[in-house]
DNA sequence: ATATAACCGAACAATGAGTTCGGTAACATA
DNA sequence: TATGTTACCGAACTCATTGTTCGGTTATAT
């Protein structure tokens, strides 16, 4: 990829993600973008077609970005997915997010936290639905499969907005404990 | 209050539900909302200063409804807040939510139910925090207090949501026992 | 060295938000 | 029934924002 092409995607996702830290979404003009990050009008919209695109490629890239560094410790460690340890999917999870590499946590401060934890959701569902041996339990006899599916995930995500909205102050392996508590 | 206040009114929640029902609310324009509601501009902003407080105060006006008719139940019937069944509160939201007296269905359709469920979450804490006792359990005492009330009232919440895109072809007292069981 | 592709910047039309104001009709009160 | 008040109409208006266009300039790849 073109050099110039990175250095404005870098540029405006930057400005963007400032922008989010301070206000909502939906307040946020396409003309802040581009004097923060200080490119041209027409610059911005060869790069995304709208405001809302630039969103969803933001989040896919911090998804991507959280998944993927999890993979590699994965590889590295050989010690996750281990079946005696079931939570430690989960632990890892807790323990990039806090980690804050690419200011996430200002993306998910209260105000748009749910627009990502959306996206989030969506895609842990499926990881949750792959490893749904790991959560049974006498509750899940008794649960549809897509009722119980769903209230894993839920569950977590509520547990990361909890811990966000008390500023993180738990260690990951506490707030793990509390979600394998709680579901 | 005038009468024509009144009819006013009820046209732009009526032409609002409506569209709510159609496409997402930040699509929807003042313009089509007063088309569909056949009054003037000025007349719109005569009674709501923005479309941001007219979703506020029809949220406010859905959940004084629901919150309204259970206290009503509650002094007829008199079993409610019975200790032998702590479920109760739950079902009989449950059960009055499945009536749908206010096309309040059509407002949580899956795409903008984010909206009133979070005002829907942020009041019914409150009442989890004062009824607390009921869910007492090995749990709940390994967890902290904010965490657990938290956890109940997402919950609930997830479990409506779940509820509403299985299209609500369970009986209330199905729903609220997977509540139960999940919680 | 040269062709390509990205960027600039300045202008443009189109849309929607929110305001203003003079005129009309419905309401409450006496 | 007469009168003053208040809500509504409708049309025009300002303003902010969106998304596009285009000719000129500069960085990049080969």
């Amino acid at each position: 990829m073109d050099r110039r092409q990175r250095k404005t995607r870098e540029a405006i996702f930057r400005a963007f993600i400032d922008l989010l830290a301070k206000k909502d979404f939906a307040q946020i003009t396409v003309g802040e973008i581009i004097d923060k990050a200080d490119i041209g009008r027409a610059t911005f919209y060869s790069h995304f077609e709208t405001k809302d695109y630039l969103l969803k490629e933001l989040c896919e890239e911090l998804f991507c970005h959280i998944f993927d560094a999890m993979h590699e410790e994965k590889v590295n460690h050989k010690h996750i997915f281990d079946c005696n340890a079931p939570e430690s999917v989960f632990l890892h999870l807790f323990q990039h997010l806090k980690k804050n590499d690419n200011n996430i946590l200002e993306l998910l401060s209260s105000q748009n936290n749910e627009l990502f934890l959306q996206y989030f959701k969506r895609n842990l569902g499926k990881l949750v639905a792959s490893q749904l041996y790991l959560f049974e339990s006498r509750k899940s006899e008794k649960l549809p499969e897509s009722f119980w599916i769903s209230h894993i995930t839920s569950t977590f995500v509520e547990t990361l907005k909890w811990w966000i909205d008390n500023k993180m102050s738990e260690s990951p392996e506490t707030i793990t404990e509390y979600f394998f508590l709680a579901v």
